[in-house]
DNA sequence: GGAACGTGGATGATGTGTCAACTATTCCCG
DNA sequence: CGGGAATAGTTGACACATCATCCACGTTCC
């Protein structure tokens, strides 16, 4: 229904209208910029990646600290190759480590290891605080709403019908997150 | 302000209230989402990329159809480097040509090919068409306003006092948009 | 004129994301 | 039991972003 280009019957687009067109400005901007502002602040402050401190955030959530690979792939909404790669290179850093999975011989862990725990634990409060400073500040209760509500209707448009189909991606669970819920990294 | 890890004096740190935490989950979720469909739809019905299509907007929306490569740089709030890079990916697939600036030694043009029209003017009614579809057509007028408000409040958290000053990029102008403003590829 | 410094831009190394094979195992059905 | 199909995961090639560095040119000031 999207995704055709020139439809030949209706050839003259519907480009947005002028309110649309600056809230889509504002938003795309914004977006661009967060992201690179909450990505820099990370590996600054704690030589982690935000797709490092995804990863780390998952396999901390999880009791016993290790995950298959493919749990992984679907909380994150990440592709199976990309956790692959990602992780390949985070065990080279010490991250975390590999496990066979005795159940199942084609299954694999992600375990976290010593050195990856204390990096969340050092990465997680700075990353709360950045986005409590740069967003939650900044808005209303009301706005805060709204932005819940906005993100969960386009979310939910993405991931249900047409549009996740083409996608063909792990169905969706659980993704990145600020606080690891209620493990804490308190007395470090 | 921020960016410190573990102050000493304070050490509890202020995590996210409970709907704060829920509306960034579905924010961050929300957005990673949608930059991947977006890009993927660019992508599958364009044969160009979401950066592609970024910088031939830019050229588009300039008469003469040719800007400074830092210009590029400001308006895109791109690094110089990665303008570099991308414009000569851009040029080997022939969508651009560089061109050396006669009134200062040290600069050159980015120029719009006729090859780079067209795929602009192809890309662009469908990509307009999805952004309708996927974000707009769900919100109602009070929600595109928050949008809005929201993305400027943050957006500009971003580009003054401290963080901009950490970013020490390019001050801003003009960023990536859907519509070409007033050109358009009415007849094609 | 020329040294010092700033600016416009290119380049190479490295880390990261995506796509398309590919391997190895398990599942399923006869 | 045997043989395909599905599943879990890896790998390699490529596109892309970032960083540090480099070079050519311009500006300023002596």
């Amino acid at each position: 229904m999207m995704c055709q280009l020139f439809p030949y019957a209706e050839p003259v687009t519907r480009w947005l209208e002028p309110e649309q067109q600056r809230a889509w400005r504002a938003y795309v901007r914004m977006q661009g910029e967060l992201n690179a502002h909450l990505s820099r602040q990370m590996s600054v402050d704690s030589d982690i990646s935000m797709a490092d401190f995804a990863v780390l955030v998952q396999l901390t959530d999880t009791r016993d600290e290790r995950v298959r690979v493919l749990e992984l792939a679907r909380s994150l909404h990440w592709e199976k190759s990309r956790i692959s790669h990602h992780v390949a290179r985070m065990e080279k850093r010490g991250l975390v480590r590999r496990e066979n999975c005795r159940s199942d011989g084609r299954g694999s862990f992600v375990v976290l290891t010593d050195q990856g725990r204390s990096a969340i634990e050092a990465a997680a409060p700075a990353h709360a605080e950045t986005v409590r400073a740069l967003v939650f500040d900044l808005l209303t209760d009301a706005e805060v709403v709204a932005l819940r509500e906005i993100s969960e209707k386009v979310f939910e448009r993405l991931t249900t019908g047409e549009c996740a189909a083409v996608v063909a991606r792990c169905d969706a669970d659980d993704p990145m997150e600020v606080v690891p819920e209620e493990s804490g990294c308190p007395e470090a």
